[in-house]
DNA sequence: CGCAGTTGGCGAATTCTTTCGCCAGTTATG
DNA sequence: CATAACTGGCGAAAGAATTCGCCAACTGCG
């Protein structure tokens, strides 16, 4: 078996995820200099998670300079999208619609925002017919 | 203090959530027989688990009858706005735009629902001029 | 009543996540 | 090349989530 590919990240590790990337390919001390402005941990305990995280296959890490560089697995893009359909089954049922609609309703968006939505809308109803 | 309200459901929380959510206040012997559907644990398991959640406040239990009545402490609505608003803040960086277009150019909707999701925008865009 | 089956409470085992302490190897500097 | 500072690996502790075994209380039926 290949092996199953990396599986939803945690909280810690989403965190650390949305450092990587931000910053791009970084360092521990550079992942825990970010990591530590919001969250007081050891250094070791970043050492830990993005050894776990390597192990799941959620980071890489870059052996041949030192010291060694990690980066995200996934691109920011690909784990929203794989997250968010979890989340449309698991918490709507599979109806996306109502999450849309709960997402448009609970929140302020620009009115410029809404205009983009409405254009993919367009787009979208293209493609059906 | 009042006391912290009900949390973030885990994944057995939400799925037992959901089936009291479908079937409306429920004994265990119920809750448990739906669940065993999709999942292959013992009934004291989902005792337990329910246990968990009436302390967490995610449900509330009815002694004055016999089979004790469970139900969900919170309606599905609010906790999908939770959950999804957990995820805005903490996947996409507070963008529900961002989110939205995701979830509607990764899944197949209707023609009727995005004419649906279209007149919610129009009437949000009302509001904000 | 008295037994058989059902219900549910509790503590403990298991697994996953998060946290470190400690130690060894590496690097920079005088 | 000493030695001080930094880097990262490992195992183990602490916390959650999930699982159950066991037992006591309750219910229904003859």
């Amino acid at each position: 078996m290949p092996r199953p590919v990396s599986s939803r990240p945690t909280d810690v590790e989403l965190h650390i995820l949305r450092i990587l990337w931000e910053l791009g390919p970084s360092t521990v001390r550079e992942i825990h200099n970010r990591l530590s402005e919001s969250k007081d941990t050891g250094y070791s305990t970043t050492v830990k998670m993005l050894s776990v995280m390597l192990e799941k296959e959620l980071v890489r890490r870059d052996d041949s300079v030192r010291p060694q560089v990690y980066r995200a697995a996934s691109s920011q893009q690909s784990t929203q999208k794989r997250m968010l359909s979890e989340m449309i089954h698991k918490v709507y049922d599979g109806s996306a619609k109502s999450l849309v609609m709960h997402a448009l309703s609970s929140t302020k968006t620009s009115p410029q925002e809404l205009e983009e939505i409405r254009q993919l809308l367009d787009q979208l109803g293209k493609n059906e017919e």
